[in-house]
DNA sequence: AAAAGTGTATTATTTCATTAGTGAACTAAT
DNA sequence: ATTAGTTCACTAATGAAATAATACACTTTT
């Protein structure tokens, strides 16, 4: 798995997102079992318990679903995770957007300011 | 003075953004004496510590200067101010796009996908 | 049947930002 | 001089997030 958490803010949301967007993307199939709770904790240098956590909150959102003493496994029916990666996507989109005008950057200077992003 | 603290994140790194911004913008001129910690922290709804940690690391940034007894004051010369603006909202971006990244959306899409952005 | 691997639950501990409260030292105004 | 307002310094309490350590119940494998 990734090993690039950004330890300056809370792991767990993280987690969600890093696994909301393997499932779209595929890189769990549907039905697919995922790693354990203990394996996925060591790939990620995190705690059981928070990933235990992540996991229980997607499966509240209907991405997984858990089969107790065998795994977590991924819905067949991937709308909802899908339905979730593109809140999320407007939902930080927005955020920025309020960032930069508390900078002092309107919404249009903002625009014109990403466009001609060069960076890596 | 404003009120819209973002309460899910860190509130010291904010204060300290929207004086930077005040200062650059010249809502508060060179030379001019700025309302009292206590004052700042009734205004901004926060504790007197806060705002005094804020304060304090701006004026190590070269913003801001304190004469004990009677108060903060904008430095003559903005420059800093200036610089510590830019390079904030340089890292906003690059942040914003690595969070795009890390929801599936490399850099040109997010791009195009603020491009596209209507809301408010 | 036994063992190993799994999710689940519980409690305690740690860490960090913020809050809370107090007091001292200094300045300015009266 | 006195008073009020200020920065500054210190310690403790709070709340949220993550960690740590165990234990339990269940499934799969052997």
């Amino acid at each position: 798995m990734n090993g690039y958490l950004d330890k300056s803010r809370p792991v767990g949301p993280q987690i969600g997102e890093l696994l909301c967007v393997a499932v779209v993307q595929g890189e769990y199939a549907p039905g697919q079992r995922l790693p354990s709770v203990r394996e996925l904790a060591v790939d990620l240098g995190v705690n059981p318990n928070t990933v235990q956590h992540a996991l229980e909150s997607l499966g509240e959102q209907g991405i997984l679903y858990s089969v107790r003493g065998s795994g977590w496994y991924v819905q067949e029916d991937r709308t909802r995770a899908r339905e979730i990666l593109t809140r999320l996507r407007r939902e930080k989109t927005a955020e920025f957007f309020r960032t930069m005008q508390f900078l002092g950057l309107p919404t249009e200077e903002t625009k014109a300011f990403v466009k001609e992003w060069e960076h890596e």
